[in-house]
DNA sequence: GACCTATATTCCCGTGAAGGCATACGAATG
DNA sequence: CATTCGTATGCCTTCACGGGAATATAGGTC
């Protein structure tokens, strides 16, 4: 069952943080990283889970990746996802992740989901 | 992170069913059996494992053992059993499930949850 | 081509979950 | 008290997952 899948990938604490983080916007694997606080190698073995699941896609723009949501989500995903983002305002974890994330805006407004690197897009793409 | 808790509860199918299942109202375990259609087993100890959890509470009833969502959930959950109620209309398994607890309606209308013995509630109690 | 950076993958270990079988428990009934 | 019924629990095996260390890969730079 599908929605058994996508609750699979939403019960790791990593997980949720991600996709908590990808929801406003595309971003690239150096500032997830960043703001999670976490391993590199545990931040990319989540991204990798998801990915497999198709819960997010990537992108590589020179030694980046960028990921983000995909652009058409299944009802169910959907529906989860907007869950998971009413409770994620009041906790505290995703609200200190947010606030780390809103420090790095600058950067990302000025050079796109990776201030590593030149970028085109910018983050809350309408498309 | 207790949201991690709930969906860990979610990620498998039988749990989703009988969630699923309690919405409406409480039931006992044969009830729940019959029209999961899985061995007692297994469905008592995924009842275990969301008892343990606090997402279902039961009390005996003679023999039975009748199953309920607690009264009071808290706001995650709440919010998750909801979208998970939108995501089961149109899920096949949901479906079925639910046409063979309408099935045992009249039954359990007649003599309440637990149709096997005398029993006092109602389903779909407002409190 | 050598080297650096960003990210992914492999290998290993420990833990926990799912499923099934057998058995235990608790309540009713004779 | 023995039996029966409904349900729970213990034991076992299998398997997936999470985490970390080390290593590989891909792209960029000189």
């Amino acid at each position: 069952m599908r929605l058994v899948r996508i609750y699979e990938c939403l019960c790791d604490v990593t997980r949720l943080r991600l996709l908590a983080l990808l929801q406003p916007g595309p971003l690239c694997v150096c500032h997830l990283q960043r703001v999670l606080r976490e391993p590199q190698v545990k931040v990319s073995k989540h991204l990798a889970y998801l990915r497999k699941r198709g819960l997010v896609s990537c992108r590589r723009q020179g030694n980046w990746m960028v990921y983000r949501l995909p652009d058409r989500l299944p009802r169910e995903l959907a529906a989860n996802l907007a869950c998971l983002q009413d409770c994620a305002v009041e906790n505290p974890v995703f609200r200190a992740d947010r606030a780390r994330l809103d420090r790095l805006h600058p950067v990302i407004a000025a050079s796109g989901p990776c201030a590593c690197g030149p970028v085109e897009a910018s983050r809350n793409p309408s498309q």
